[in-house]
DNA sequence: GAGCCGTGGCG
DNA sequence: TCGCCAAGGCT
């Protein structure tokens, strides 16, 4: 019993789908990739690591040199593993190699040098899951397996019309039971190897070549208009917002910034001094900003009565990986020379410093907090002198 | 079960 | 430039 029965109409493709991918993948599909054309599990197994998450064009070299310097798994096994790291090193996901090495070792020490035949088995050894066993079990021992990676996904969701993330537990459970149910009785070589070309050739994410496919017509997908739509990209998640109000204290030429702590964002670069919301809301109550500043200007070493303005200026909003932050600054306006001096003199520490147009120039600056500074200063071409606006 | 891991290509 | 994703697996 299997639970497509219970989500998905039949399919009448379904009856003929391996039939038709094994036709399609010999005429159409990719014969000539470094690891094809052998039934070495070894080599097979190398280029399946390699292959996740990676694209083949960025595998070859690195396959290559793998194959020259590793040519069998007892080599591979009895190298030291920073010749390993060396050699995987710009192909990312590093745990990838780690595990490469110790299940080289594994298969070397547990299973007399040669990698088990069936999927079950592979899929205990380190760095292998359910469908990179099935793919080497098919490739290397026609195993009766079915693999689930990008493309088969792409694949699936197109031709059988399933909706929703595949990287949700309830479209994959479903999606494997599909998988499983269109297997073929034999040529599971050439079968595991045409869903990988379809979905990486004709089928490919951004420009399906829905014309060329051996399933045009009977693609749900396609004969609903939605092959650009499927398969269901990941729900976006909403980014956290953050806001900051920063400030532009000036004092004659000369800009107050501050150092960041070492760790964290923009750790160790210079950036004004802010002012964080206690409660991290999006509305600024003025009165109470005030209140603030006046507090961050008296830690600062300003007197009461020093602020004699605050005046807003334009906002940007920063992109992070984790987060959006929006920064308001506020151009703080101090009153009379001698009480800019004042300042300037009680705020001067190593985690404060006063800088011209020509320090700012030279200063490690995250770029929004470089955009507030530039918009704010006018440099002559002369003096260099930093201006503000009336 | 969600987060994380690296680099490169593409629209 | 930017977001998304690629022959996934591990914690």
């Amino acid at each position: 019993m299997n639970e497509l029965s219970n989500d998905l109409p039949a399919n009448p493709l379904a009856g003929t789908f391996a039939e038709r991918l094994i036709a399609w993948q010999a005429e159409h599909g990719r014969h000539d990739l470094p690891w094809q054309n052998t039934r070495d599990a070894y080599r097979i197994w190398l280029s399946e690591i390699m292959l996740q998450q990676t694209q083949v064009a960025t595998v070859i070299p690195y396959y290559a040199r793998f194959l020259e310097r590793f040519p069998d798994v007892a080599a591979l096994a009895n190298a030291p593993q920073d010749d390993v790291m060396a050699l995987w090193s710009g192909l990312g996901y590093y745990s990838r190699a780690r595990n490469l090495h110790r299940c080289a070792q594994v298969v070397l020490a547990e299973h007399g040098g040669r990698f088990p035949a069936d999927p079950e088995t592979l899929a205990t050894l380190p760095g292998i899951g359910r469908s990179t066993a099935a793919a080497i079990a098919a490739f290397a021992y026609d195993a009766h397996a079915a693999i689930l990676d990008g493309n088969v996904k792409r694949v699936l969701a197109r031709v059988f019309g399933i909706e929703g993330f595949p990287g949700t537990p309830k479209i994959e459970r479903e999606m494997w039971a599909l998988a499983e149910s269109l297997l073929p009785g034999s040529d599971l070589p050439a079968y595991t190897q045409g869903m990988m070309d379809l979905g990486a050739t004709l089928c490919a994410r951004g420009k399906p070549r829905c014309g060329e496919c051996p399933f045009d017509s009977d693609c749900v997908a396609h004969a609903t208009g939605r092959e650009r739509i499927l398969p269901t990209s990941k729900p976006k998640k909403v980014q956290p917002e953050r806001y900051v109000d920063v400030l532009v204290i000036c004092s004659g030429e000369h800009m107050l910034f501050e150092r960041r702590p070492d760790s964290g964002i923009w750790g160790g670069l210079w950036s004004l001094p802010e002012l964080t919301p206690p409660t991290g809301e999006r509305e600024v109550d003025d009165a109470s900003l005030r209140e603030r500043l006046t507090a961050h200007a008296a830690a600062l070493g300003a007197t009461q009565g020093t602020v004699q303005s605050l005046v807003p200026l334009q906002g940007l909003t920063h992109v992070f990986t984790h987060f959006r932050l929006h920064l308001r600054p506020w151009l703080v306006a101090l009153s009379g020379a001698s009480a800019q001096r004042a300042f300037a003199a009680r705020s001067s520490d190593s985690h404060h410093a006063w800088l011209d147009s020509a320090g700012i120039d030279a200063a490690g600056l995250p770029s929004p907090i470089r955009k507030i500074a530039d918009a704010l200063r006018v440099v002559s071409p002369g003096d260099g002198q930093l201006c503000l606006p009336a």
